[in-house]
DNA sequence: AACCGTAGGCTAACGGTGTTAGCCGGTCAA
DNA sequence: TTGACCGGCTAACACCGTTAGCCTACGGTT
């Protein structure tokens, strides 16, 4: 098991900056996240934050690679706990858990283009590599990882039709993928 | 099968705007889909734009139920032309294909908050009826649309690592679903 | 003790965004 | 002929990310 990749360590004040930012984005949502409402919530005016942090992408990135560690912390525990014959059923739920309990960072790191050259090199495959485990086969694990993503994302987003039993559509999901993993 | 639900009409110099838009949105991206330029392609400027429609949402939401529509056509023809034992690959690679050719438009109608209110009634759910047809099973559906979105998306967004195979992720992903279907 | 560099605030401002208010010319019907 | 309205326009507002440049307070050096 390759050992975790950490992101490059920001400055105590940059530290507050990103706490902050990410108060603000689970607590309104991804365009409150602006320069002027982050400022104002730590007692300064918007030009001040560029003394600690080059632009407000640098301030998502370390938004984004602080949700990768954290899920795939929660997803490799998932996994190293779970006795064969459940893995994949107690991977996807952790990885739904997570989700639906970190909305905001979770569609931040996970919809749109990702600043790939900014992040810690290697953490999303390091946060991915837990569907890997589970399944034992590349293909596979991607493309269960694709249906976790896409459950997810679809439910933040309100996507399902109203009364939709989701924890059902969760366990056929498991169901057809645990059908093909050894 | 129920009827198609139809977009409400455009008067014909919405309908101009709106073809304009489509054009900018897949030559230039999501970004580039501004009032502004929108309206410099047309020749006028931005603020006459809103004699013909309310707001961008609405220059938006026009194009998003033109890609419902567009969509829903091929998924809809894709299962009917389909033997038992294919549905679900033909499918799925009728899916994969419109979105791959229409991606600026798949990510405006399918990333985000969708403006329910303001769509056509019932469009998106006509438009994913195909995967209840495939597979017969409302719940292993909406999996198995969870999974073609999720496919796609990150494709769209070069989520996956590179060098990465998705035709075989993708026949996975078929295989896992039809194993259960019947 | 005097100095100086720097850290970390600030205001003013620029170009971009969606959007509104209000003006004005042309067309077409009464 | 007149009047309504359609569909352009400019000016402007509030907000966005960002830059330039100023100023104050503090820590270390001479």
């Amino acid at each position: 098991m390759s050992a975790r990749p950490e992101p490059r360590p920001l400055s105590p004040r940059a530290s507050e900056i990103v706490a902050a930012a990410r108060e603000l984005l689970e607590e309104q949502g991804r365009d409150a996240l602006t320069m002027r409402a982050l400022a104002e919530r730590l007692g300064i005016r918007a030009p001040s934050l560029y003394k600690h942090l080059p632009d407000k992408a640098a301030v998502e990135v370390a938004l984004i690679e602080r949700g990768f560690v954290e899920l795939g912390d929660a997803l490799h525990a998932a996994v190293a706990d779970s006795a064969p014959s459940h893995v994949v059923a107690n991977l996807l739920a952790t990885y739904r858990k997570h989700a639906l309990a970190n909305p905001g960072l979770y569609r931040l790191a996970t919809s749109g283009a990702l600043p790939r050259q900014r992040l810690a090199p290697g953490l999303d495959e390091w946060a991915g590599t837990p569907f890997y485990l589970a399944v034992g086969e590349p293909h596979l694990a991607q493309a269960l990882f694709s249906f976790a993503h896409g459950m997810v994302i679809l439910e933040l987003d309100s996507r399902y039709p109203d009364g939709s039993d989701l924890d059902r559509t969760w366990a056929e999901g498991a169901r057809a993928f645990s059908s093909l993993s050894p």
